[in-house]
DNA sequence: ATGCATGCAAATTGTTTGCACTTCA
DNA sequence: TGAAGTGCAAACAATTTGCATGCAT
């Protein structure tokens, strides 16, 4: 079975229409693989396939967001940014000077996760953070001109 | 000196001019001691002293979050929240379901950022991180409905 | 005095909403 | 058939910008 499948899957396990803007719009996310707002979306829909209205867009990336088939995360790019739930979360490391995006395995948070877990019942969605800094280069960049 | 003082110096030690409307916002800044967003600030403002432009608000916390004096953070609200860098990093868990935040000290964080540090040579700005997630209560709400 | 800062008003951008119409289950 | 979903246009809210004027250095 496709991923593309599994997902059309999961919208119908929960008991939603599949309508042809929704297909389209999953359809549209899993071919992005990779974060997209939903600007981008919208773009991507009116020159691969149809046209979806961008309200209809923004209206089932939220559905699909509370039903945690998408994640959302803000990437200081000023508008929010949606992915496909990975069995496997990962996170980014972006860079406030250049901009760069730098992959970070799940790893790395998974100790403050099982902490925080346990010490105050909280359980965090950690399946897409964004962690803002200075990479290599700009750090140097920067060292170089004070 | 009091910290308001401390605030005023750092801001002229990296030659930003002191005009009336700077030194306002700070003092609102430090008065609302916790996050506070440009709206909420140039409420403060009208409401306790003068009044400054809100386009003027924007500016100055943009320059003063450039220059790591404040630390911006999108806490859920549909706003940027800004608040005075503390000495001592904090952090904060946000239940996506009732809308509570709960501090997180920084120690939890200090593994994560050493590694990240230390595989990436990437400096992470973890001076004020937001993680989303369920706090107890609303996790339990939720095994109940389901 | 000179250039950084401000106020004002208008523009932009991302997102949401009301409502009549359509369509899937 | 009836509720859920959609398109359209209009409303919103947060933030940004252009430009003439003002004031700190």
């Amino acid at each position: 079975m496709s991923e593309y499948q599994a997902l059309v899957d999961r919208v119908r396990q929960h008991g939603l229409r599949l309508t042809r803007q929704r297909s389209t719009i999953l359809r549209a996310l899993y071919e992005l693989h990779g974060h997209a707002s939903a600007e981008k979306i919208h773009e991507r829909i009116r020159s691969h396939h149809g046209d979806v209205d961008l309200s209809t867009v923004y209206r089932t990336l939220e559905k699909l967001r509370d039903l945690r088939i998408l994640s959302q995360t803000d990437l200081g790019r000023g508008c929010a940014e949606f992915e496909v739930v990975a069995r496997q979360p990962h996170h980014h490391l972006i860079c406030q000077s250049c901009g760069r995006v730098i992959d970070l395995d799940h790893a790395y948070l998974v100790p403050a996760e099982q902490a925080i877990r346990r010490d105050f019942c909280f359980e965090p969605t950690l399946d897409h953070l964004a962690i803002f800094g200075l990479c290599h280069a700009c750090r140097r960049a920067e060292a170089v001109a004070d």
